[in-house]
DNA sequence: AATAATTATAAGGTACACCTTATAATTAAC
DNA sequence: GTTAATTATAAGGTGTACCTTATAATTATT
């Protein structure tokens, strides 16, 4: 996808700015990277489409909410993957930033969590610089971690076991279909569809994805 | 670069070969992956002309030595990154395979013997598939063996002892050091390292794996 | 041996992110 | 205000990995 590529680009530009509202010349892009101005250019222009920055044509490019949200999600990946090369792996530091840099692509929101925690949500990388918090994105949660009442989307399952498609379309549980939180315990979920409710074991339901609205 | 795509054909030959010498059928390798025959086919060929397979016309594709290797390689990989989702991140292990799927290819070999240390050098994966061994890889040298000038990065010490450790250690000789054989004779060897030079005996060079640059 | 099914290969196409060269538009400097 | 520097944009090209359609070669079946 466009994503990885594009991902780079709003670190960067997270990175280069000085205030949020001073836009990032092309120039400094062209630099960073190592890339021709013309190459530069064309991203900027898809970024724009995507309205993840701002293009002000002759002075440069600002993030958007949304292209910010990307850039900070970004960051706190590779930064936490910096501590984690380091303080568990025992990593030269010198190494970490670039090894990172693979990393952090690799790994779903969920995850990125998941190594937050595992290291003790850490405030800073090795190198000093700040971890941004994470935020609950308006994307996509799972729907085992909702409290009563949230609301939302289904948006995908993550795995696609026969068992458990089976499960989930014969109780409506099915991309598209809007939902209350009913009720939960530690091993089953009540949610409410559209037509009726329905009872699910909370491990089928950590494998749902929804958009909270 | 051609890596990526080629080491997931690699990976794939090797899990549904049955036995070494019996080739694997291109339309397995096309079922599996969902591509049209024709691309499985185009890939098929680059990968014989960089000697990984070795392609028999309608029979289909086996693992030559070296395509083997980094089927092995990539799987090890793969079977840590399961290991430390589930055991470390306490990821679902219906998760697991998926997401290590990604990180498998963002590591060095570096960083996957130093995940391997970390995790207690497992056996075998969350689903019970045996972890390959490390292989050391060709690259691999013994910093004893080095003409003056030879510059690379220290990879790992091959005997464990406490005393040598410690020499080493206060030599500033750990793995991923930096260095440049500044000279040798029969009974020692002087490196260059980041920040100074070090003395170091033959015998204890010995123990000492480099990769090269 | 003839036909059916598989497998191979040729030809041409898509998308992405890069590239270079060349020209046009704007801004900055003198 | 004219020139110089920067920035924008147009046009055309590269490599990788995928695609479809169509035809040729081989193997399997009857």
């Amino acid at each position: 996808m466009l994503q990885e590529h594009a991902e780079e680009y709003l670190g960067a530009i997270y990175r280069l700015r000085t205030t949020p509202d001073i836009p990032v010349p092309l120039a400094q892009l062209t630099e960073y990277f190592g890339y021709s101005p013309v190459s530069v250019h064309e991203m900027v222009k898809k970024l724009s489409a995507q309205e993840w920055v701002a293009y002000h044509p002759y002075q440069g490019v600002t993030l958007t909410p949304t292209g910010q949200k990307v850039a900070l999600a970004l960051l706190r990946r590779h930064r936490l993957w910096e501590r984690f090369l380091t303080d568990t792996l025992h990593v030269p530091w010198e190494e970490a930033h670039e090894l990172a840099g693979a990393l952090e692509h690799a790994v779903t929101e969920e995850v990125t969590e998941r190594l937050a925690t595992f290291l003790g949500d850490p405030a800073s990388c090795p190198h000093g610089a700040p971890i941004p918090p994470s935020m609950p994105s308006i994307e996509e949660r799972c729907l085992a971690d909702l409290p009563t009442g949230a609301r939302g989307r289904i948006t995908r399952v993550s795995q696609e076991s026969a068992a458990l498609l089976h499960e989930l379309g014969t109780r409506g549980i099915l991309p598209g279909a809007l939902f209350v939180i009913a009720a939960q315990n530690h091993d089953e979920i009540v949610i409410e569809l559209a037509k009726h409710t329905a009872h699910l074991p909370l491990k089928s339901a950590q494998m749902v994805r929804v958009e909270l609205f």
